[in-house]
DNA sequence: CAGCTTCGATGACAGATGTCATCAATCCGC
DNA sequence: GCGGATTGATGACATCTGTCATCGAAGCTG
């Protein structure tokens, strides 16, 4: 028997993950969270053999928690994602988690992939890992990111520049080279691409 | 016997959402779709008593789809949603849609929305029916929300004023005209209220 | 028909934004 | 120490964006 736990910051759809996965006979679930900050708590205390993690999960994301139980229990980690960003999938796994799972996997399937993650092996999505592997490297450097994140708020230079203690000029300047090297037209939809890229 | 059929892009939500629902003794699933065409034809072609249908479903939205299920079949709908936003609450009902829950809800009460909304009486969130019953009107012209729709893109203006066929200064009039009465700072500021509100 | 409103457009202006050249300070390698 | 790279900043310039006044063409409303 596999003792499980559930972290989804929607209760419905965590309540649905559960009675899809209490419907097999060899797993079960012992308990669930719905926050990341909650999630490890619930680990430590539940101590399950293995963890379901959602990465969208306020505050913060589900890869920090999963990074935080795996430090305390050492247990297998599966990640769900909807959003499936390459430069994610190569965060967590050298975050050692066990399983990458889409949200657009056929839920027939789940249950297997936890299986073959509690077994010592990884599952990772077809998909995911082929566009993660013909991907070309983050040109970005690391203020450019972090600018990037805040521009993603919508707010306008000014804040930024506070936001990251800097002279407004000087965010201008690392927003001009981000836009360059992305090809983008305005910091808007430079942040926008880095986001769906994983970057941010 | 409820005969049900589930309408989600997501698989695995779909999936699990069926195993949730199959647990129930008088509930079943005849039928599921993954887009919001697909959800039409299914409906029509397994004649379900009540369709459960996500809002946030390409092509177009769930709330489409579920005018036309209505208005080919006359069966309850019951929209699932992410985003619980009161101005989107409000079309639904206006759209005859019976039930209309945020994915906030606890996965053990659907069943029992269910059987509410297909006995022909309505369940709305409260806290959603709360924020709808205080809202203020929408201030913006239609004009205005299509602009602002497609501002939401991260298009610059001179796209906008191609994809709306008016001239780029009439763009920046009624942008202004928006953002004055929303009181943002920006276009994007504006969008993202507008979108927020669940008037675009 | 005269008056009024609405819609789309235009022009002018200030401020925000993107691009570029340049510079001072710091750090690193040798 | 010297040379080079990196970081943060500044100023100049062109363009984009937001604000406002105004105008013409319809469309109604009496």
């Amino acid at each position: 028997m596999i003792r499980l736990m559930l972290a989804d910051d929607e209760d419905l759809i965590r309540g649905a993950l559960a009675a899809l996965l209490e419907l097999e006979s060899d797993l079960t679930v012992v308990g669930e969270a719905r926050d990341s900050v909650a999630a490890v708590a619930v680990a430590v205390g539940r101590r399950p053999d293995l963890a379901v993690l959602d990465l969208e999960m306020p505050p913060g994301d589900g890869l920090r928690a999963a990074t935080e139980i795996r430090a305390a229990l050492g247990i297998p980690v599966v990640l769900v994602t909807r959003h499936a960003r390459p430069a994610v999938l190569r965060r967590a796994l050298a975050a050692g988690v066990g399983g990458f799972v889409p949200k657009t996997t056929p839920a027939s399937r789940l249950a297997a992939i936890i299986r073959t993650v509690h077994a010592g092996r990884r599952y990772v999505d077809p998909e995911i890992a082929a566009s993660a592997l013909t991907e070309n490297e983050c040109p970005l450097t690391a203020r450019e990111l972090e600018i990037l994140s805040v521009v993603r708020s919508g707010a306008p230079i000014l804040d930024v520049a506070a936001a990251v203690h800097l002279a407004p000029g000087t965010v201008r300047n690392y927003l001009s080279a981000a836009m360059a090297k992305l090809g983008a037209d305005t910091r808007h939809a430079a942040a926008r691409q880095a986001w769906e890229q994983g970057w941010i």
